[in-house]
DNA sequence: CGCGATTTGTGCACGTGTTCACGAGCGCCT
DNA sequence: AGGCGCTCGTGAACACGTGCACAAATCGCG
């Protein structure tokens, strides 16, 4: 864990801790029932770029369920989700695949099992801190509690802006973060404030066990090693896109002299 | 190109074009001063995790001139990021290097050559489509315009949001994508509609003459292969993180019996 | 009941990305 | 001027991720 997570194509992810946990870190498979499925309750282990597919093809599952489709082969659920087949299938079998040969995967059961890997069974409640632009417009998006999230409270150090109602929630002061998050079993956390005050929220939410968090201000955030963030940030993507932009721009500028 | 770009944690990115824009492909050595540094003009390659972090290293720098240094190191640098201190040297290493040893990087000097690799010269003008909650949040983000770009139009399908203005910016419809485009030299597109009108609207984007999107809708968009698409979903993001939180709570309750 | 069509699961080779460790160059101080 | 310490640049080893290609397994049909 610990600093920023994202690393958009990253190969590896830092990652030092992991043995910090407990895991002995012997040389275990790590894919595929090691000796038996059973003793292990949970996944022995899951490359973290499967565990960032998961939630796309848990979408495209949930496309294809209310199409009334009830199976799918790897073939059509790789396109709908935009990845190669073998990847999907390679993917899927990290979790102990239920796919049948010569037939495919069970839409539902495999809805349901990606759900469990997730820790999806349990609406998680979020809190969001900084309600201005951009805080209102996700504290207003509705497709959280369909995927499953809610936005348990809101959160600016604006006095003018506590006691707002924002899509039907209270907006409280930073101040109250600690009584809040205890009552409310809160782990998760959405920064959409200024870069020049996420830190100091960091370092608030963490102090109030948080664990977890999910950065909009341009900035990296330290965090100890237990805690995870995550980035988003609008300008970075414009930006890498504007690398290809350019780059497309002076490559059809040149004489395309092949051979 | 071609197909959602993100991969948050990938390993090579499909990729199957750049040999369908020219280049022989023949095994250059890619990095480092092949032979001279003059002929080619522009940069012969870059890998696609370095480009993603240029953007944060951009970000940092800025930070960094404005505090008045003028010269860091690749340690401090890479601390400001976010990154391992290696891995910033080498980033670095691929637009030339301009370090000097056992002093540092020009802070002035690196920031205009990371903006010149990027394309930022220019203020690239961006199309934002879709009007609604999130997309009147983007719109408003005053962010932009000091990280290279500027707003230049926004679009809606819905007739009663037509002819508002939003942040100055008038909103037009959809219909009137291709002249406005035209007019305003659009090559960037952000899509902030519904999921189900994205790919419609994206087919009218590429249409136009767009070659890079940045997607907010939760979906995946099929474009041709010199379209690049960058893909940014709250709920995936989201669902990562509960993985994380997931398996940090099945850890923990775990007897950590070790020895 | 057996065969063929079909689709999963995965071993293996390859490409990409990361990290370490060290040589090469630069400035400063004596 | 010469040496010394500092920092960049980078070769090489390693880790991770991807995609091909094929064996194993299952269903349906004659």
């Amino acid at each position: 864990m610990s600093q920023q997570r994202n690393e958009r194509p990253a190969g590896s992810d830092p990652r030092p801790a992991r043995s910090a946990a407990g895991l002995p870190a012997n040389g275990s498979p790590a894919h595929g029932l090691s000796d038996r499925g059973a003793p292990v309750s949970e996944l022995p282990d899951l490359p973290e770029a499967t565990v960032a597919r998961l939630p796309e093809y848990l979408r495209a599952l949930h496309v294809l369920a209310e199409d009334g489709g009830d199976v799918v082969s790897s073939e059509e659920l790789a396109h709908a989700a935009g990845v190669n087949s073998a990847k999907l299938r390679k993917d899927l079998s990290y979790l102990r695949s239920n796919g049948t040969r010569g037939v495919g995967y069970d839409v539902g059961q495999l809805i349901e099992k990606i759900e469990h890997v997730l820790g999806l069974n349990q609406h998680r409640a979020v809190a969001l801190v900084g309600v201005g632009n951009l805080g209102q417009a996700l504290a207003g998006y509705g497709g959280f509690g369909s995927r499953g999230f809610h936005i348990a409270a809101l959160f600016d150090a604006d006095p003018v802006r506590v006691g707002d109602r924002i899509a039907g929630l209270l907006v409280r002061h930073i101040d109250d973060l600690a009584e809040v998050v205890a009552v409310e079993h809160i782990a998760i956390a959405v920064i959409a404030t200024p870069a020049h005050a996420a830190q100091g929220v960091t370092d608030a939410l963490v102090a109030c066990g948080v664990t977890s968090i999910l950065n909009f201000a341009p900035c990296v955030l330290s965090v100890p090693d237990n805690v995870d963030v995550r980035k988003v940030d609008l300008a970075i993507e414009l930006q890498i896109l504007s690398f290809h932009e350019h780059r497309k721009a002076t490559l059809t500028a040149l004489p395309e002299a092949i051979s």
